[in-house]
DNA sequence: TTAATTTGACCTCG
DNA sequence: CGAGGTCAAATTAA
């Protein structure tokens, strides 16, 4: 069933040439710096300039490594940059003037044997329960786009998820649909998001997220170019339900999203302080996705977009690597 | 045939 | 007990 793991994603390669080609320029351009400027004045101006390059590169190519690891779960910066273009959500009436109501129940040990019933493994799940209660959770207002539509939607979600359940919320107009992802069983992978369509605006949605994706997409088959993961995108959403409410699920994300605390005032934002933050439990195959299975990371740099990368950065990586 | 969706039952929490 | 969330069998789509 499983066993194809020996092999990096596209995307986790990317990444660490981009890291690697940082860490380079970085040097280069210390060791510029360094020098005692032995160089003649007339060259003066060009190895300043020289250096703006070089900074450039490192800037770049670390932005491009934050975006991809951004790409797990949240939405990257990038995009709410690009957000400038999307109606302003945050009017009076469409904030959440209930943020409980989106604040369901984290419910307990049941992931796997809910409705079923006799597992034999009972032992393992309990760790899942656990973990479930731990997974991040925040809510992103949506509006779909009249113009584009559906096409515009793919930009967040490059995930592949599956529809597990739909349920009539009271007070609500619309139904709630439940949404995992579909990599749940072959890889770990816990992320799951639920769409509620707003009652008072029909375009508005807010896709509640719960817990990052552990999985590499890029798995599956797809086997992408080798230098632009910017392309990466089409291919998401083939479904397209036949209700017309459904229609109009995917759409251009942007706007408000609002981190929650966890339930049982698990700080999920000392982050940076908590070593072990989702200890999964055992730590079997969990780690597929490598960085991507540090939801950490994503929140992180969600709450500081400058992000400061220390030289210690790369390490993490092999770090993480001895699962 | 496999994969995704639908949908009612089931489960847990408040 | 009700509401929200999930499961899983049946159904439909690819």
């Amino acid at each position: 069933m499983e066993g194809k793991k020996d092999m990096l994603s596209w995307e986790q390669k990317t990444l660490v040439n981009e890291l690697i080609f940082g860490l380079e320029a970085a040097k280069k351009l210390q060791a510029r710096l360094g020098e005692p400027s032995s160089s003649p004045p007339s060259s003066s101006s060009r190895a300043a300039e020289m250096n703006e390059i070089l900074l450039k590169q490192i800037i770049s190519s670390y932005e491009k490594s934050l975006v991809m690891l951004n790409w797990s779960s949240l939405p990257p910066v990038q995009l709410i940059l690009k957000a400038g273009s999307v109606a302003p959500v945050t009017h009076s009436g469409v904030i959440p003037e209930s943020p409980a109501s989106i604040n369901g129940s984290p419910r307990s040990e049941d992931f796997l044997d809910g409705g079923g019933s006799s597992n034999t493994h009972r032992q393992e799940h309990v760790f899942n329960s656990k973990k479930r209660k731990m997974l991040p959770k925040w809510t992103e207002k949506v509006r779909i786009s009249p113009e584009r539509g559906l096409e515009g939607s793919q930009q967040d979600d490059v995930y592949s998820w599956r529809k597990y359940g739909q349920k009539d919320i009271l007070g609500a107009k619309f139904p709630r649909s439940y949404y995992r992802c579909t990599h749940r069983s072959t890889q770990n992978c816990w992320a799951t998001k639920q769409l509620q369509r707003s009652d008072n605006d029909p375009t508005v949605f807010e896709v509640t997220y719960r817990g990052t994706h552990t999985c590499s997409r890029a798995t599956a088959a797809a086997p992408p170019p080798p230098a632009s993961p910017e392309k990466q995108d089409t291919r998401t959403k083939p479904q397209i339900a036949q209700t017309p409410n459904e229609l109009l699920e995917s759409l251009k994300t942007s706007l408000t999203v609002r981190t929650e605390g966890l339930d049982d005032g698990e700080d999920v934002f000392s982050f940076p302080n908590t070593p072990p933050f989702y200890d999964y439990g055992n730590t079997n195959d969990y780690f597929g996705g490598l960085m991507e299975s540090s939801p950490i990371f994503d929140v992180v740099d969600w709450f500081n977009p400058t992000v400061e990368i220390n030289p210690e950065f790369p390490t993490f990586l092999p770090d993480s690597i001895y699962y």
